[in-house]
DNA sequence: ATGAAAGCGCTAACAG
DNA sequence: CTGTTAGCGCTTTCAT
């Protein structure tokens, strides 16, 4: 362990306040006596304990990230920008990755409180309703909530816009046998999108089959198996959309194992296509989550409410815009020229 | 903030001592009293602060993981397997994401150390040389170091013998012009790679133009312009191996963009090339570190070190065996039928 | 079986 | 400008 506060005061003659005032730079100090404990910190190497500060100051300057999926690009850019923004900040993260379970995310809510983080973070794979909002945390939500529920503070974008565009733009490419393949609607995102996809498609007057619409998890197998469903079906659809890029992941490929080609049998849609290196094999028609801006925005907000730029008790919702990136996993039917 | 044992032991008119002790399971409390106070510590919603429990037995079960790159699959998954392992043994991960940036890679050294961590686990872009080894803290290094250094405890595949086995490979394939495009050579995976490189074609008499040797660093520009330059050359290479993955999707990308294909053109052979939903445009040829033991066994590591199970001071390096895996990156030029 | 008390390393109010 | 002191919430030794 390094040395102590009270041992480098020790050694120096100087009192412990004096020392403390030094290495937080407030309170008044000769700058002789600043000059020979700034050195002879620097000399010992001297670091402070931030357990004993945080105790003492009830500030633990760290905040706690809870996601489901650190495989998932989308959250691998989220943790980026999160922790990119706490460093420049002089926080630190401590990561949950809940693996899409239900109970260690509650867990984790639990460990952080008690490790008295300043905020959390938390892309909640389940919906909220269970954790009580009874700490001095601050909370903040990146998935969209139902709008009647306030529970956390939320940055998000818009999901039920935003699959209505995606809708639209599907229909508008002249496809009408539309599948969807939805997350679990008892959670606010899917069904948000969910919404946006049905509300699109009535308002076009395209009637939905029952056997077009699969609900399953936020996992690769829905895909995969949203796919063996719908090439068992009589008819297959032009199109699909699915809730999120790694349910799109598994429906592609279990298509391309049975040989099916997208786009060129079946059309694909969805959301937060990110790689590393662009090597995809297919550049997906998607909507484009700004995945930076969100997470900057979440810490962004926690450090609001702290300085009590934000009042604490203050529900706060920050929408941001997202994009519709032109793909190539749509094909256009409008056009009469195959290919 | 959650109610304190000291309110918790007020409530009860039971000492503070007696609390803790049913807290922790220690000590010895008649039955009557320990449920007494394991039910109202739930009814009121007892949370123990890990901070202060922290301070009081110098133990903050807590981990520091600094990694240069979240965004890299590779990296994504040895987070992964670290989180979830010290989730599973009762300890939380900071996350250190430095961005491939040396100077915030040797600052959070000293954030961790600052934070109590027991133990920092550090994928290190620099070479370790300068981080002193002052601390209580447990170091492992997930890169391999120069066999004459032994900074940090280490556990990884043997990258010289792992690179050797796959140049071997490409020549047996066919290929006499091979380049190479390294990491920096200043740190010791990127010249253990290098030197299995040179040694398995000088052991093959193929000897290496300087043309087809290029030095960059870890990133996707490396590769990039590696192929940009091998591009400009009189004489092309027939297969090219990268230091890593980032570095071949880099090359790869370069390469279609100017209608080149790997591997009828070019044949591409590197390192852990994971992806999410096996949506990679190509199946690599290369060397797949065991990345989940990897990060399962630096946990384990520290985890014994700090039980004394193995002497703090005991240098301890694990070496894991790596995977040669058969892609499609790789044209056999061997047989004389073309496709 | 229970409790009193010391102290982990630090900050901050207050006194000098 | 400097130092004394109390105490953040907890664990642990030692009495009782």
């Amino acid at each position: 362990m390094s040395i102590t506060l009270k041992e480098l005061a020790e050694k120096l003659n100087v009192s412990i306040s004096t020392v403390s005032k030094v290495m937080n730079g407030k309170g008044t100090v000769s700058d002789a006596t600043r000059k020979l404990i700034t050195e002879t910190a620097l000399k010992l190497n001297y670091t402070p304990n931030e357990n004993a500060r945080s105790l003492r100051t009830q500030n633990s300057k760290t905040i706690g990230l809870i996601i489901p999926d650190i495989i998932n690009p989308f959250y691998a850019y989220l943790v980026k920008s999160i922790e990119e923004k706490c460093q420049a900040e002089g926080y630190s993260v401590i990561l949950c990755n809940c693996n899409y379970n239900l109970q260690r995310e509650y867990d984790y809510f639990d460990l952080l409180r008690a490790k008295n983080v300043n905020g959390i973070i938390c892309a909640a794979v389940g919906n909220m309703k269970n954790i009580e909002i009874k700490s001095k945390e601050i909370l903040v939500n990146i998935n969209e909530q139902f709008p009647e529920d306030k529970l956390f503070d939320c940055v998000s974008i818009n999901n039920w816009d935003a699959m209505y565009s995606l809708t639209q733009y599907v229909i508008n490419m002249g496809h009408k046998d539309i599948a969807y393949v939805s997350g679990p609607l008892v959670n606010s995102t899917p069904r948000l999108r969910s919404d946006g996809f049905f509300k699109c498609m009535q308002e076009n007057d395209i009637p939905v089959s029952g056997e077009f619409v699969y609900e399953g998890n936020y996992e690769i197998e829905t895909g995969r198996s949203a796919a063996k469903k719908l090439l068992l079906g009589k008819k297959l659809p032009t199109a699909v959309i699915c809730h999120n890029n790694v349910i799109a992941y598994g429906f592609c490929s279990a298509l391309n194992e049975v040989g099916y080609d997208v786009p060129k049998d079946i059309s694909v849609a969805t959301f937060d296509t990110l790689d590393t290196g662009n090597m995809s094999k297919l550049k997906f028609t998607c909507i484009l989550q700004p995945v930076e801006q969100l997470g900057h925005k979440c810490v962004e907000l926690i450090l609001k409410k702290m300085n009590k730029e934000i009042p604490r008790s203050q529900y706060t919702k920050i929408e941001l815009p997202y994009e519709l990136v032109f793909g190539s996993t749509i094909r256009n039917l409008n056009r009469t020229s195959e290919e």
